[in-house]
DNA sequence: AGACGATGCGGAC
DNA sequence: TCCGCCTCGTCTT
């Protein structure tokens, strides 16, 4: 689930259910105490950006929460199922009850801690406008590192919400072996890799999924939905999709399609 | 009952 | 570069 657009979903469905009401706050697995200092407290805004949601509370109360790997939010309606044990925030709203369980950050942010966290956090391709300036000192990123262009696209830092299926499916099709040192494309090459993240990550908040495959119809099932992350053939040549690592993680690609440099393009 | 994996990440070396 | 952590559905024994 959790890539940059399953965060950005969450903001806006608990946003939704949630916000301008008071909410009923708790930790049933006791490990977010901080919860009780929410209970009763007026929802004001949520946020996202990257892989981190923000939860804006009346008195100034800033919760962050990120999924990691495991983490999920479950909405329930009215009256909800008891939590389990490893419920870490239980959030109850007018008509719905959202349950936090497995998520790798659940804390109350300092003000220090949420410029911090601001800071460290690349361009993210979901967000309505990102500046010159932002946009710029990515590319110097992008352009400085010996990195290949498959670990530069997980770096948080540079780009933010790409995880390992967005990852896959932007490479290729834009056509670039994963293998390509980051330093060795080009200034357009960059561009086109930020406007088919945003162009995939921002569909894939509409769809409540990653759908990467044009014309793949109606709710197609998973892999009918995407061109090489985890399938055994190419969609475009046939050939075998080949398996290789990239920043410790498996990263799937077409040997055919793909090239060193990105000189062919589909979508 | 137990093993395994997964769309993530930080820290230790 | 590797390890550990977070959880749970699915598969195997």
């Amino acid at each position: 689930m959790p890539e940059g657009h399953t965060i950005h979903r969450l903001a806006l469905d608990l946003e939704r259910d949630l916000v301008g009401h008071r909410v009923e706050a708790s930790s049933p697995q006791g490990r977010f105490l901080e919860a009780d200092r929410l209970d009763g407290q007026v929802l004001r805004s949520t946020e996202a950006f990257g892989k981190h949601l923000l939860l804006h509370f009346g008195a100034g109360s800033v919760v962050h929460v990120h999924l990691g790997l495991f983490g999920r939010f479950r909405r329930h309606r009215h009256p909800a199922p008891p939590p389990r044990d490893t419920t870490r925030l239980r959030l109850v709203g007018p008509e719905r009850t959202w349950d936090l369980v497995g998520p790798t950050a659940c804390e109350l942010l300092t003000a220090a801690g949420l410029r911090g966290l601001r800071a460290r956090i690349g361009v993210d391709p979901i967000a309505p406008r990102t500046s010159r300036e932002a946009l710029d000192r990515a590319f110097d990123a992008f352009s400085r590192t010996r990195r290949d262009v498959g670990a530069v696209l997980l770096d948080q830092g540079v780009f933010s919400g790409i995880g390992n299926v967005y990852r896959a499916e932007i490479l290729f099709l834009l056509g670039i072996d994963p293998a390509t040192p980051a330093r060795d494309l080009s200034r357009r090459d960059f561009d086109a890799i930020w406007r088919k993240a945003r162009e995939l990550l921002r569909l894939g908040v509409a769809e409540r999924r990653i759908v990467t495959v044009r014309d793949a119809g109606r709710r197609p099932p998973r892999r009918e939905a995407l061109h090489v992350y985890k399938r055994e053939t190419c969609r475009a040549c046939a050939g075998p999709i080949a398996r290789t690592t990239s920043a410790n993680r498996s990263l799937w690609w077409c040997p055919t399609c793909q090239r060193p440099r990105g000189e062919s393009t589909r979508s």
